[in-house]
This record gives structure tokens, sequence and C-alpha cells, in this order.
DNA sequence: ACGGACCAGTTTTTT
DNA sequence: ACTGGTCCGT
């Protein structure tokens, strides 16, 4: 165990900057009153309570640097922790530029993870408990009693202690998700429990929950407790016990190992206290109950505690950010200074109210009034569409448009451009559509560089190589590529290591030495283990630098030639990826290095310098800006989403609406909301409604626009005579003064619908749409996209049509005409 | 042991 | 519609 001493022996080599005192304060001056109060405010709890674009970033830096300017703390004594990598860069990019020098003497601003492995790796030692006592208890019990063994063709010498302790290890592995669900459905096979009823997945959601909050099931509260079955504490204890076997942590151990040594031994909390002499927090309204617990600790002594937050940008409730935390900020630090920034840089005029339009409408906030000196600009556009693809098809040509300037304003370039969606699977339209019409995009937060098929196999001989006793990598690798190795033939290998208390690698050279796997098979894996055994070998070598050896392995385990062998489309693109793996390893002194940090820090960033639109989720732009903001999708169930709407109640909706709010205020000057009628589900068509937060929006910051399909060149437009055609322009003209008159949210108050721009065609000679009355079951009746059927069921506005084409549909009554109408009103019926 | 046919669940959001 | 998993025939 370190001592404080050691530790600023341990980082000082780094650093020593106290030498700066009393250097000019440039970083000061372009910051307005409320930001300097909040830079220069150095000792007690501070909050800032920064809204969207306000420049919070750039006040938590500048605080930083003069933290350092005025000799008040040298940099290793600053903890700044940031939730993402991405902003963990980004400041300490801002932080050197200030300085004048590289940032990288600030040892510990970094993501709560990735501060939290440098602690745990210094104190892993503190973390123990009992270990085989697992799925194989029967065997050990009946060997240490002395009965009769019933097991005695497992082999001699299985014994193992039913208390044996086991501490972690400061080289333990992180185990991603990946990891964690292959460990937990072995131990549900184990544990003879219907995977149908208890996935894996569901259950590896539930630990993550209950670390998130820093519980263990028997902290459980009652009220939930009764939620699980029976067995999810008994699997729960017996997935940590087995993490300890593999010296293996999970995210959420992470955090929670390092809170229970603070909790356990006060002695090392103090000389963190000492340590850590300021602490600051970006994005504080997104801490979940643990890294509160954490923060709370560490700042018990000082309070020179510094959050930044916005609480109407709490997004992510769901993986356990407690909006709480930040509401609670005053009361959790007596005599808190409480700083605003209110002053928006980012957006004009138009935007920011309607962001506050949408906000408002949530409960218990903390309040604030965003303003801009940025006055004028575009109203934001809202536009409905037939259906998805239409909404992608007229989105491509926005851009294009926008990228001109045709559309009247100045021209934007792709790289400043960005659709936001709600979900991922949103993505896929627009990919389509962009592929088609050659528009360069880029899609942000996919999978993870390393999350990569290719990219974790690769790790996983990296990590087979670096340490031969990792047990989850050797059962990634051992049969891949195929080695003629299934399920037998591991199922022998893990019972000799299991009889024998030894590694898997070491099981399979057991195995293959008592001739137990035969054939092929068994000279695949001869020759496996003593590869590996002979690249770890390597590992010491001094010819060899560790990127030649990362492709040694990789080619003659045989991988690469897997891949090259791959007709599929995208292997390619493997190979690929597996060069730029290569190629990251330059960065690193050795393998081992490499994979420490390769979990926590890389990510996808390829910083191509082409311009693309750039495609992504609302969570993943937060912290970002755009000129040009496209969001697509608004349509209940969609956004607001249903299952979050559905598990959270209220409290889901208005995380919701916060999402919507940090959609809209990444747009810095132009912003398109759009909803489309029409949306395939599962596959199947669905009928979708306007969002709620459409409503939402104040009318007199928005432009409703009118879709070009209006005007006959759009569905179905072939089978229409002129008298139609005029009438979907006076339908549309009706439309736009239906939206922006006065009457018109009234009117759907009444109507206690939501957001149906149909209704304001009350005078439209078509349908009445409100009335499902005027349907009766069995009639038949005409949908645009379906084609004729005849009414099945009426439920409320929606009817149940057994179309003749389509099958069974649930559809909207607006959307359905009366098939004696003829098609060519059933053109008119088309919303928007 | 492996590949193909078939079936079921899936679509929030992620360090 | 797509994926990933399981079952079954080779």
């Amino acid at each position: 165990m370190s001592t404080f001493d050691e530790m600023d022996a341990f980082d000082g080599a780094s650093l020593s900057s106290r030498a700066m005192a009393a250097r000019p304060t440039p970083y000061l001056d372009g910051l307005n009153p409320a930001q300097r109060e909040a830079v220069e405010c150095l000792d007690g709890p501070v909050l800032m309570l920064a809204g969207a674009g306000t420049g919070k970033t750039k006040a938590l830096t500048a605080r930083i640097v003069h933290l350092l300017n005025t000799g008040s703390a040298r940099t290793n004594e600053i903890l700044a922790v940031t939730f993402t990598n991405k902003a963990a860069r980004e400041m300490k990019e801002r932080v050197g530029g200030m300085l004048g020098q590289p940032a990288e003497g600030m040892p510990w601003l970094g993501t709560f993870h990735s501060v939290c492995v440098k602690l745990l790796r210094r104190h892993a030692e503190l973390i123990c408990g009992e270990a085989g006592v697992g799925p194989d208890e029967v065997i050990d019990e009946a060997r240490d009693s002395e009965s009769p063994n019933p097991y005695e063709d497992l082999g001699p010498s299985a014994v193992r202690s039913r208390h044996r302790t086991v501490h972690l290890k400061s080289n333990f592995t992180i185990l991603d998700t990946d990891d964690q669900i292959r460990l937990l459905k072995q131990l549900i096979r184990a544990a003879g429990i219907d995977e149908k009823r208890w996935p894996p997945r569901m259950l590896a959601g539930i630990i993550d929950d209950w670390k998130n909050r820093a519980l263990t099931p028997d902290k459980l509260p009652a009220s939930e407790a009764g939620a699980y079955n029976h067995r999810g504490p008994e699997l729960y204890a017996q997935y940590q016990r087995r993490l300890l076997e593999l010296n293996a942590v999970d995210f959420g151990d992470l955090l929670l190992h390092v809170v229970t040594i603070f909790q356990t031994h006060s002695d090392i909390l103090a000389q963190y206290q000492r340590w850590f002499r300021y602490i600051m927090v970006d994005e504080y309204q997104d801490t979940n109950i643990a890294q509160y617990m954490w923060l709370r600790l560490l700042a018990g002594g000082h309070k020179n505690i510094c959050c930044v937050g916005d609480d109407d940008q709490s997004i992510y409730g769901w993986r356990g950010a407690e909006v709480g935390n930040i509401l609670r900020f005053e009361k959790d630090f007596p005599g808190a200074k409480v700083v605003r920034l209110e002053q928006n840089y980012r957006s004009t005029e138009h935007i920011l109210a309607a962001a506050s339009g949408v906000i408002s409408a949530n409960a218990g906030r903390l309040g604030k009034e965003l303003w801009t000196a940025a006055k004028g600009g575009e109203k934001v556009r809202l536009i409905g569409h037939w259906d998805g693809e239409e909404e992608a098809r007229w989105i491509g040509e926005e851009i294009e448009a926008t990228q001109r300037g045709t559309r009247g304003q100045r021209p934007i370039g792709l790289n400043d451009m960005a659709i936001l969606v709600r979900a991922s699977h949103q993505m896929r339209a627009f990919e389509d559509r962009f592929l088609t019409i050659g528009l360069p995009y880029r899609v942000i937060g996919g999978p993870r560089f390393y999350e990569r098929l290719e990219i974790r196999d690769a790790m996983g001989y990296f990590r087979m190589v670096t340490s031969a006793d990792d047990d989850l990598a050797f059962e990634r690798i051992v049969n891949t590529p195929k080695r003629g190795l299934g399920d037998k033939a591991q199922q022998t290998i893990q019972s000799f290591a299991r009889e024998n208390g030894v590694s898997l690698v070491e099981g399979a050279r057991l195995a293959v030495e008592a001739g137990a796997i035969k054939g092929k098979g068994g000279a695949a894996l001869r020759r496996l283990v003593e590869d590996l055994a002979r690249w770890g070998r390597m590992t010491g070598d001094a010819d060899i630098s560790h990127m030649e050896l990362a492709e040694i392995v990789l080619d003659e385990s045989g991988y690469t030639g897997m891949w090259q062998a791959d007709k599929n489309p995208d292997s390619p693109g493997r190979l690929e990826n597996l060069k730029e793996l290569v190629k990251a390893l330059e960065n690193f002194e050795n393998l081992q290095g490499f994979l420490e940090h390769v979990s926590l820090v890389m990510d996808n960033d390829k910083q191509d310098s082409d311009q693309k639109v750039s495609i992504m989720t609302l969570h993943a732009a937060k912290g970002l800006e755009f000129p040009a903001v496209f969001l697509p999708g608004w349509e209940d169930g969609l956004f607001p989403s249903q299952r979050s709407m559905d598990e959270s109640g209220l409290k889901g909706l208005e995380e919701e609406r916060r999402l919507a709010y940090v959609g809209i205020t990444r747009a810095e000057e132009v912003c398109t909301i759009s909803f489309a009628g029409n949306r395939r589900v599962f596959g199947q068509w669905q009928s979708q409604l306007p969002s709620r937060f459409v409503d939402e929006l104040p009318e007199e910051h928005v432009e409703v626009l009118t879709p070009p399909g209006l005007y006959g060149g759009g569905y179905g437009a072939a089978a229409s005579s002129d008298e139609p055609v005029r009438s979907t322009i006076e339908a549309k003209v009706a439309q736009a003064d239906g939206y922006n008159s006065p009457g018109w949210k009234r009117m759907q108050a009444r109507a206690g619908q939501r957001g149906n721009l149909q209704q304001k065609q009350a005078g439209s000679p078509i349908i009445d749409l409100t009335a499902t009355a005027s349907f009766t079951l069995g009639e038949r009746v005409f949908h645009q996209k379906f084609g004729y059927g005849a009414i099945a069921g009426i439920e409320g506005d929606k009817l149940e049509v057994n179309f003749e084409k389509a099958g069974t549909k649930k559809v909207v009554a607006r959307f359905i005409s009366a098939s004696g109408a003829g098609a060519e009103t059933a053109q008119d019926d088309v919303p928007f």
C-alpha cells in the first residue's frame, strides 16, 4: 500500500507548476462576468449551472488553468473527471492550449473509468473474496467428505478448498460487455436455469443497474427484491466470485471497488483527500449513485469541488444517472456557491426560443433563462412526410441545397451539418438514401472500433500472449479460426483444467498430452498451445518489436488467413481494421500497455478530412454543435420512445423531452424537425402520429414547410386528375394556415388528440378525420400504401383492417378512406 | 464438427 | 427486415 509521499513520487516526475504564479491571465479575458465568477471562486464547493451552449467547458478549462496559474494547485493535485474520452481529450487539448504546453502532465484528467482504473491498480489487492464455491461446489463437497466419490471418472487432484481467499491483482482485466455476457451465460447454464426466462443479456442489465446504483442484492430495497427471480442474487454472487477467479472486473466494479476501498480503509481515503486538492466534474447531471458516492468521499475533506452541469440535459437516466445529484448539490455541500451561466453563444434566437419552449413543459427544473445576443435568423423549420423514405429523400435534397446555399442562406459545408436520430436503427434509411445519391456521410457512434468482431478476436490472441491464464480470451480464440475444436473438445479441455486447478491453456496442454482429443482437432490444439507458448516467449525478445509480434501472431495463428479466404464483402474491411489495430500499437511500448488502455481509450474517431454529413444519435450529439441540424423521426412512440414511457412513465417522458432539448440546442443557424406519417417498424408498416413535442414548439418560432410531394409529384399522382392535385395545394395552404392560427392548439385540445396536422383540414371535403364512427365493420376501404381491404375492428382512432394484399394491419383512421370514394380521393387523404 | 434451414426476438440510448 | 441462436442433417 502506498503512502502519500510514495504517490507523490509516483507521479511527481511529470509536473511542477508552482513557478507559474503571477503569469498574465489572458484566459480570463474572453469570459463573461458569470463565467469569471465560476473560474475565480477557488475555495469551497461551486455549482456551475450551465445551459446549452453557454461555454461551460470553456469556463471549466479556464478554472483549471487559473488554479495552476495562481499556484493554488499543481497539475497532479487536480482531479478533473468527464464522462467521455472525447470530452477528456478535448479538455486536455484546451488546457494545453491555454498553458502553451501539452497538458499530458495532467495525470488525473480523464473519465471516471480511466481514473478509477489507475486508482484500482494501485490498491487491487485490497479487493478480495472467496472463490471456488461456484457450480463445482458439489464436487468439492464430495471430495472433502471421505464418502465414496461419485465423480471418480473426473480424475485425480481436483480438490479445491471451499474457503480459498482470492485477491484481485493489479493486472486485472477489464471485462467488456461481450465477455460479461458470455460469462453470465456459462453461469446460467451451469445453474440449470432456463435461458429463455433469464437471458444473459437481461441479467447483465440488472447487474449493471445494481452496480450503477451501488446496490448489491442483499442491500436491495424490499420493493425491488421481489421483482427478480430469487435466483438473481445467487447468480450475482457467483458472477462476482468468478470475476475474482478470473482476475477481472466489469465496468461497474471499476468504480464500486474503489468506493469500497475508500469506505473500508479510511487511511487511504484520507491520503487521496489530501492528494486531490481540487476536484472538477463535467456533466454532473449524468453522475450515477456510485459516481456520486465516489465524489462525495473524495471531496469530503476540503470540499473544493466544482461541478458543472445542466439539469435540462440529463439524458442518461437509463444507465443510472440521477438528476437528483445536481438538484441536491446545495444540500450536500452547504455554503456552495451557485453560478448560472445563461448567455448562449451558440444558437440564434428562434432556435433557442424553440428549445426553451419545449423544455419548459418539464417540472422540477432548477430553472435557467437562456438568452442570446444573436437576434434574428431562421425559424425552426417543421415538415411532415408521407413515410420514412420520403423523409430521407427530402433531407438528402435539403442537405445538397444547404450546401450550395440555394436555399437562400449562406452555403454550409457538409461537415457542419448533422442528422440527429433518436435510435440508431433510424440511421439506415439515411445511409441507404445517401449511398444512392452519393452524398458523403459519416456515422458517429456506431459500433466502437474495439467492439468489432475481428478486433476483439485479435485482442483475444494478444491477451493470450501476454497472460496465458486468461481463460476468457482462450475460449474466444480456441476455435477461431476453425480448428475442428467443437463443444465436445472444449468440454474436455474445461474438465482437464478444472480437475487440475489450472488455466484453460494448461488444461489444453494436459489434454493433448493425455491424448484425450483425437485426430485433426488434437493436432491443431497441440499446435495452438505450442504457438501460444512460443509467442509468449517472444514478448521478451528485444529483437522483435511488439508490432511485429502482433503481425506474427495474427498471421501464424491463421487469423488473417481466415479473413483473406472469406469472400464476404466486408472481409476486406475487417483486414483493414486489423491493419489499423497493429498501427495503433505504435503508440504503446508493448502489447501489455496497449491492452490496458484499449478498452477504455480506443475510439473510432477517424479524423478524415473529407467533407461529410454526420449521422448520429441524440445521445452521441451531446456536447457537439453544428450550423445546420436535422431532427427526423419526431413521432410519438419513436420520439418520445414508447419504451421509455412504458418503463419510466412521466420520468421517462421528461427525459425524452430533455433529449429533444439537447437536439434542438445543437443547432447554431438552421434547425429542421421532421416526422413521417408512416414508418416501417419490425418490418411492418405502421401509421405514426407526430410527436407531442412538435406541439410544444412555440408557434411563433416555427415555420411550417410543405413537402414537395404535395404538388402532385409524389405518391400515386399518376392516377390523379387535375382536380385532386389542385385540392391538395389548397389543403396544404389550409394546413399551413391552420398550424399558424391561434385556434389550432385549442382545437387539438378539444379533439383530445395530439398534433394531428390533418385535423386542421376541418373544411376539407374528403373525410371526417376525427370520427372513426363513420366507419363500420366489414366496410371496404382504401389505404394509400396498403390498397383495398375490409375493416376488421375499431379501437378508438385506430382501425384494424384486413388488406387484400398486405394482410391485417392496424392503421390510424385518418389514413383510410371509404373505397367508394375511389383512389383519386384517397390521394387527397395523403396527410402532408 | 459444420453448415444450412428455421425460428424468435428485436429497436433506445453507453462508460 | 434483420439478426443471432438452435436444431438437424450431413
